[in-house]
DNA sequence: TTTACCCTACCTGTCAGATGGTAGGGTCAT
DNA sequence: ATGACCCTACCATCTGACAGGTAGGGTAAA
């Protein structure tokens, strides 16, 4: 029970800015959806940006976690990699939500430093991985699947925001399709 | 004279999104940084939603104006695509700034309808210009210029997001090289 | 040419609501 | 009796919005 809050909160925090961004995240409808008060999630978060800062650190945890867990249970290097879209087509299909962290580059302006640092390490962490399923895969000459890693990554991030401003996930699907005949993925 | 505080206002407004947002724009900043009053901007847009609105419209007009002038300074339609890229990396050049569509893409669940309608018409006037040079270019098969076209621009956005958050221009320019290597744009 | 009227462009003053944050106190398990 | 957890009650600040006023310029009937 005790820190069940302190994750309720996290998870609330997450849900919310994967739609409203940092700025759309606010302790009073939080600390409602939780059924806390405000003043209640200072004793788990000193601070907004720490608040900010733990969720998206926490975001990257299990979006590292999911990418593992997808390598696990699907090996081979070249359909692991057809799988990486959903990652992000997820998001959409939960009410047309957002990667966290391609909303909160676009906010990067206002982020507080602690919560920049995080989301970078989220775009550490997806070329980390497609960097080295590209090299299993070998579908790309070695020395070029760094490059070639966060090419994907980026269109990818695209393609989901584009889709977004339509809240067509069809659209999204169709994006990826392109990326692959384009030669940009692997088919 | 007239109607300069009007125009003042539009430029200034569009700075300031392409930086923070809509959620950002605010009227008494807005209205120092043209040495008028808050209050006196309601004197040219009824209402927030109405700026937004007009500063949107305003941002995809310049835009399709800019096309049109590359394609008319550069009618070599492979050599003018080769060009496309620039646009989004002068809002990186500006102060690491981005485009004013992709930030309100982010942001469209909390837009004003007429605001979201101009962010889509943006996302139409590139895919358009893109789909009408792609053709002329004979760089994809007939018929698949429009999903190509769509593929580019998301791509491109996508690109310019992530360079934002590292604050590097290089690494935007290192991207498009990417795409160019895998297939996405021509070379 | 004077009087009456209207328009544009901007101002002062104010308001209600939201927001991040603080002070200090209560409850309950260990 | 100590600390984790949560509360009530505030506060300062910012925000979009509005009411009402003013200064200057144009128009037009008397």
């Amino acid at each position: 029970m005790s820190s069940t809050s302190r994750e309720s909160v996290l998870s609330a925090a997450r849900r919310t800015a994967q739609a409203h961004g940092y700025g759309g995240l606010n302790f009073r409808d939080l600390a409602d959806e939780v059924g806390i008060k405000a003043a209640s999630i200072y004793h788990h978060f000193p601070s907004k940006a720490d608040l900010g800062a733990a969720v998206t650190r926490r975001y990257w945890e299990d979006t590292a976690a999911n990418l593992d867990a997808m390598l696990a249970e699907t090996p081979d290097p070249v359909r692991c990699l057809r799988r990486y879209p959903d990652v992000f087509r997820r998001s959409l299909e939960n009410g047309n939500r957002m990667c966290l962290c391609s909303f909160m580059a676009a906010e990067y302006d206002d982020l507080p430093e602690a919560v920049k640092k995080e989301v970078q390490t989220f775009a550490d962490v997806n070329v980390a991985w497609l960097s080295k399923v590209l090299s299993a895969a070998t579908v790309v000459n070695s020395g070029e699947s760094e490059p070639r890693a966060r090419a994907i990554f980026a269109a990818v991030a695209g393609a989901q925001l584009l889709a977004r401003s339509r809240s067509d996930i069809s659209l999204f699907d169709a994006l990826i399709d392109s990326y692959r005949v384009a030669g940009l993925l692997p088919v």
